[in-house]
DNA sequence: TATGAATGAGTGTTCATTCAT
DNA sequence: TATGAATGAACACTCATTCAT
C-alpha cells in the first residue's frame, strides 16, 4: 500500500493533473495550470517529478497497479464462481465501480491511447493482467474443480473481453454524464438502461463460453 | 456532394491534417508539420481555413455528412429488413466497412469526445442522426409493415447502439494493428474472431428487439 | 564568397550573439538579450537557427572559414618568404589583423575552449588548418626551393605556432584594451611594446628552424 | 596559513565546485550538481557561502594568496640567480609546478577573465603581484647587487612576463591533454617540446633584458 | 550544521497566426 | 494563390536562493 507515503502535495499534484488532463488531453492541459490548480509553486512540479509526461505516467501506473491488486485479490480468494448469475454481476459491479472511482486517469488513458504513433495503447496493460501468471493460476484452479479449460480460446477470450466487455462500460462511465445531459434522461434510468443492454449483450457470450467448459 | 469542388491544395492540407492529428492528437500536432507533410506553405493553410480548429471540424462535418448520406440511402431505398440475419449482417458490415475507411478521423473524433471540457462529444453527432427526422420516417415504414413500433424504448435501442454496438466497432477499428502486432495475432484471425464475438453479443440484444416488434 | 547571401536580420542577429557571447560567455549570454540588441522579435532567431548553440557554431565555422581562405591565399600566390625578415613580419601583420577584425569571436572560442568538458577545444581547428592538405603542398614548395624541409619536426613547429605564437598574440588582442586602462599606459605604447617583446621571443625560434632548413 | 581551519564540508564544496566550473564553465555549472558532486546538502552550500559568485571569489583568492606567499619566499630568501640559467630555469620549473597544481582555477580564470564585460580580468590580478611593495624590494636588492636595475622598462617587463611568459605556460597545462589526445602526441613527449620551444623563446627575452642590467 | 521542501524570476524554445509581397 | 519573414503569447522546464525545522 504505497499510496500511504506519498507527500500530501505531490498528492495535490497528482489530482490537479488529473483533473486537466481529463479536461483537456495531455497535451492540451498546461503545466502552468496544473501547478495552480493544486495551489503549489510550479517550479515544486518539477522537484516531484521529472517532467509533464511523468505525471502522466505515475497516474498510469497507480491505476495498473491498483487494478493488479484487486484482480489478485478475486484470483486469491476464490471468490469467483462462473456458474452463478449473480457472483458474475457482482464481479462486474466490483469492476465497474473500481473504474468509476477512476474515471479521469480511465479517461486520459482513452485518449492517449487512440494516438497512433503511440508505440502500445496504455490501455492494453489491462489485458495483459489477464494474461499474466495469476490467470495461469485461475486457470489451475477450474481446472482442478473439473471444467474443460483447455477448450476455451484465449484469443477470443481476451478480445471479447476487452471489446465487448471493457469498451461499453468504460466508455459508459466517460460519457454517462454527458449523455443524460445531452439526450434529456435522468442519470439513474440511463445507467439501469445501460446495464440491461449490456447485461443481455454481455452475458450472451458468456453463456457461449460456459458451454465448452462444462 | 461539396466534396468534389474541394481545391487540390486544400484537399492535401485535410489529408494531412487527418494524419496528423491521428497520430498526435489534435493539440499534439502542429501547424508547421501538416504544412510539411502537405507539402504546402504554412501560411496558405490560413488562406484556406480560419483556424487549425477549423480543419479539425471540417474533417468532422465531412464525415457526418458522408455517415449521413449512407444512412439516407438506407432507410431511402427500403433495402433494410430487420428479419433477416444475412440482411443484418450485410447492414452492420456496411457500416464497418464506411468506419474503417474513415479510421482516422474516428481515431480523431474519439480522442475530441473524451476531453471532459468539451461541451458536447462530437461522437454523440452519431447518435443524433438516429434521432433526426429520418428515422421518424424509419418508424412510419416499420409500422406500415405491420410492426410495433410503440413496443420499442427509443432511449434504450439508442443506448445499445452507442455503447455495445459502436464502441466496440470502432475501437476495434482504431485498436485492430496494434492489438495484433502486440498480441502475436494474424490480423485476419483477429478480426474473424472479433465479429464472431461481436456478433454473439450484438445479436443477442437484436432478438430481445425483435419480440417486442412482433 | 558564401558571405553574401546571408539576410539582413540573420547578419543582425549574429553580430548581437558575437558581441553578447563575447561579453558574458555563452553560457551568461540570453536569447532575450541578444533579440533586443538585434532588434529581432526573440522567435525569428529560431526561424534562422535552430538554437543558441548553432548560432555560437555559426560564428565559429565561418571564423574558421575565412581564415582557411586567407591561408590558401598565402600558400597559393607564393608570396611567402622564409628568408626576408620583412616578409615574415608582413605576414604576421597580416595575420595579427584578420584576428583583430574577428577579436569577439576569437575571444568566444578561447572562453569556450577552455571548458574541460568540451571534446576538443574549437581552438585546435586554427591548428589543424595548418596541418591540412596545403600544408603538404607548402611542403613541397619548399623542398623544391632546395630547403631541407624535412629536417623541421612538423609536432614541434605545431607546438611552437600554437602555444608561443599564436596564445601570446590573440591574448594580447583580447586583454590589450584592459591592460592598457588598467596598467595605464597608453594603447599605441602598448601595442609597440608587446610587438617589440613578441618579435624577440618568436623570431628566435624562427631562426633555429631556419637553420635546419638550411 | 588559513587554510588549515577550513571545515571539511567547505573544502569540499570548494573543490566540487572547482571541478565543475573548470568543466562547463562559472554559468555553466549548476549549484546543483555542485552539492551532488561534493556530497552535500544544497542549502549547506549557502550556510558556508553567500552566494554562487562568493565560491568562485574564494577560489580565486586562495590562488592568489598562495602565489603571492610562493612570491615572497623567492624574493624573501635571496635565492633568485638571474645570470644563472639552470637558476632562471629552476624558478620557472616551481612557478610551472604550482600552476599545473592548480589547473583547474587557472582555467577558470581564464574563462572569467575572457568576458570582455568583466571590469578587471582576474589573470591581471598576477601581474599585480609582480607590481607590488614586494618588486620594489627585489629592484632594491638588485641595485645593491651593481644592477642597472633603472635601466629596465618596467611596463616592457610586465609585458613580456605576461603575453609571452605567462600565457603560453598556462595554456600549455590547461590544454596539454586534449592536444596529446587530438594531435596524437605522446604526454611526456609533448611537454619536452614544449619546454624546448618555450625556453628558446622566452630566454631569448631574458638574454635582451640581462644586456640592459649588466 | 544539516536537510527536504519551497519559491520567483527566468530560460531556451515553440506555437498558431499574420504580414507584405 | 502562394510564399518567406515576422510576431506575441505561451510553453515546459531550470535556476539560484531561501525557509522551516
Amino acid at each position: 500500500m504505497k499510496t500511504k507515503d506519498v507527500p500530501k502535495t505531490k498528492l495535490k499534484i497528482l489530482e490537479a493533473a488529473e483533473k486537466l488532463f481529463a479536461e483537456k488531453g495531455f497535451d492540451g492541459a498546461r503545466v502552468d495550470d496544473i501547478a495552480e490548480n493544486a495551489g503549489v509553486n510550479k517550479a515544486l512540479i518539477y522537484y516531484y517529478f521529472k517532467s509533464k509526461r511523468e505525471i502522466l505516467e505515475e497516474l498510469f501506473n497507480t491505476l495498473i497497479e491498483e487494478l493488479l491488486e484487486m484482480t489478485l485479490d478475486i484470483v486469491g480468494n476464490g471468490s469467483l464462481d462462473i456458474e452463478s448469475m449473480e457472483n458474475m454481476q457482482g464481479q462486474m459491479q466490483r469492476f465497474y465501480g473500481f473504474m468509476e472511482s477512476k474515471k479521469d486517469t480511465i479517461r486520459i488513458m482513452m485518449m492517449e491511447s487512440l494516438k497512433s504513433s503511440k508505440e502500445k495503447p496504455p490501455l492494453f496493460r489491462f489485458s495483459e493482467i489477464a494474461m499474466s501468471e495469476e490467470a495461469e493460476r485461475l486457470k489451475e484452479i477450474f481446472r482442478d474443480k473439473g471444467y474443460n479449460v483447455d477448450n476455451i480460446d484465449m484469443d477470443e477470450a481476451l478480445i471479447a473481453d476487452f471489446f465487448t466487455g471493457m469498451m461499453p462500460q468504460l466508455s459508459f462511465i466517460v460519457y454517462k454524464d454527458k449523455w443524460s445531459e445531452h439526450f434529456h434522461i435522468d442519470p439513474e434510468e440511463l445507467k439501469r438502461k445501460f446495464f440491461r443492454v449490456f447485461l443481455i449483450t454481455h452475458l450472451a457470450f458468456h453463456k457461449v463460453q460456459l458451454d465448452k467448459l462444462r
